[in-house]
DNA sequence: CATGAATGAGGATTCATTCAT
DNA sequence: CATGAATGAATCCTCATTCAT
């Protein structure tokens, strides 16, 4: 990390093959950083979790910061397209709350892991923060919008800012991703899922449920 | 051979001077740690930025380990005190809220950047890990009986499981410290800390205010 | 914290060209062990001794222990090998013992150094302990065996303990091999042999020599 | 150890209390050097031993290696002492053989510990290799002066080489000492000096016991 | 003299990266 | 492309010795 590079860049792989390896490495890679922690993620690790031999792994990235890269921008295109998903399932707003809770606390599932490790890791270059960043503007921004629309539409406390409601509650929201996923406090998926919601329409002075 | 430690372990300093050297390292561990992260986080850096010698650091301190204890220990320490600081200065309930919510916010801030650092990692420490959970658990715990007590009086919804509530607002608080001080998003502390009191007062129905 | 070992442990090698550099570490290694002692054995020494470079001992060696176990074990296979070389070259039974001690001698010559400087060290190494014990006992049990059978034939005074006797038979030929070839007494080892050879034969009372 | 000298030379102790506290340095070290090994001989744990703070130890001595001639001359000068030790108690030569050996193995018993550990020290300088050579020689000179008036006295077989005799009766207990003492061989010791006095009046025809 | 802190060179080990085959 | 060996800077830790009080 941080070395200067003198590697030649390795190309795009041409051969399936290469394709299946270069594929077989990022997984890897991905399983043994949410799975077994930073100290896990090392070249020589990835590459024998992929089943293929060392020097293999260099055919493919440039370094270990190379594959770090790619592995967050995976990571952050989930989380883009899992945002996407099903955005009006529901008729009734507070279902749609609920069912909108259930898919952050899902998608931060999967990230949050990965995410953390990237954050505090000094050597993280500054386009992973910005990523990061992105990552969370994107669903902060697609709260606001709910929020605004229920307010339009007479359901919400209209003297609310969107934003910072919508910051708010990403931020109640990821981090009981980290509690119940990571730090293991033993609570019921979906019991969290509805104490959030209804916690939640309260917060917003929900109008329209039973 | 397995060498055994034939030194004896660093004792509490007997001198002024040495209180001084090992306070000085002590801060200057935790301000490396809290300012550039991990990978800063070395004997020599601390001893460094302590303007003591290498061999020093192993004066005062077992191994770069014992001196991380050390060091969240302090912080846990210090959310613990500060826990306990004006429990009731106000009579007002929503005020409380506001004055809780405030200092809740500002612990996480000294310690939320030391507790990532070392939640991560503490997959190798037990220790930590359980002293982590109780700093968790001491502000969940506090809040729970809070919001009991403003149940009892008939001033919150009494529906309201009081645990997991006090989880999810300490999820809340926690996770917009990291947010603010963190990742800098460039929010006012005050406006935060009014627009998450006021949620959370909305959210667990809170009456009595004005 | 903790860091519990990531790498995995170094493999046997693959390559021919793997297998030449481990033997030359190993070789290396046992050589500055016999003739520049324990200081000089160090991995950076070793490595430089071999040709190689600083990082390459660890590519076949976990630490510098496991090298001293496997040379311990080396010299160890060669004093149980050597004690099989020509069981009964001769029929005369004192050639016989004159034979012995000389092989004993020699055995010695070659391992004396590199045991003794493991016997002291070997508190913290229950494996080599044994290992040396082990060498110990299978010369004695061969001295005593030899002996019982002299005792059956009436050759030998059928008083003496075989295997008390056998101890202290070898004690004196190890230590001798000590004095001659690490403390360089100048004694011819031919004339040793023979002096060693006829005091043992006029201990244990052969008869049958003219 | 083989650090080039910037100290300056400690005095010789001029008060009691001085001579003391030197003289329980020494027996520290010696006691550390005899039970726990080369390991556990550090300034600082002899200081702790003989109850002094650590600065103490430069006091008295220049240097650690100033620490272990000293002990070495000690060890060395009671092996001289001891063997003044009743240079004729007996008229039997044989007790006389069975005193000496058991002398001898006690002699070893206190040194041997103390002098392996130095004779495989690469830094030993040449001034103990030397003194360790005189104390064995001593050793040799007084066995091979007593087989020689035994071979005057027409009780010993007159064809022995004196000195070269006694090299190897020296080596034999020498050796029996370390393998009673340090190896915890479980023998004996009235047997086995019983045992290795038969062998050796038998070893050079001793003639005149009953 | 005694004390306890300070020093820093030296030693063991790791691991990202490069290289020869 | 794949392989496995080689490299060496960086890191943690030890300990003999020096120094300030």
């Amino acid at each position: 990390m941080g070395r200067s590079r003198t590697n030649p860049a390795p190309t795009a792989p041409v051969t399936a093959r290469g394709r299946r390896t270069r594929d077989a490495l990022l997984a890897a890679g991905r399983r043994l950083l949410e799975t077994r922690g930073w100290p896990a993620f090392t070249p020589e690790q990835v590459a024998q979790a992929a089943g293929v031999s060392y020097g293999t792994f260099y055919t493919y990235f440039e370094s270990k910061d190379d594959l770090l890269r790619l592995i967050v921008r995976t990571v952050a295109e989930e989380m883009f397209t899992e945002s996407l998903v099903g955005p009006a399932t529901a008729d009734d707003p507070y279902t749609r709350i609920v069912e909108s809770n259930r898919g952050y606390l899902r998608a931060w599932r999967t990230a949050s892991r990965v995410l953390r490790l990237v954050e505090q890791g000094a050597d993280s270059d500054d386009t992973l923060r910005r990523l990061l960043l992105e990552v969370r503007e994107l669903y902060v921004r697609r709260g606001a919008e709910g929020l605004r629309r229920l307010q339009e539409a007479g359901l919400a406390d209209p003297e609310l800012d969107p934003r910072l409601t919508a910051i708010v509650l990403g931020a109640m929201v990821e981090q009981m991703a980290h509690v119940i996923y990571s730090l293991r406090e033993p609570l019921d998926e979906d019991e969290v899922v509805n104490h959030m919601s209804k916690l939640w329409a309260a917060a917003i002075g929900l109008r329209g449920r039973p």
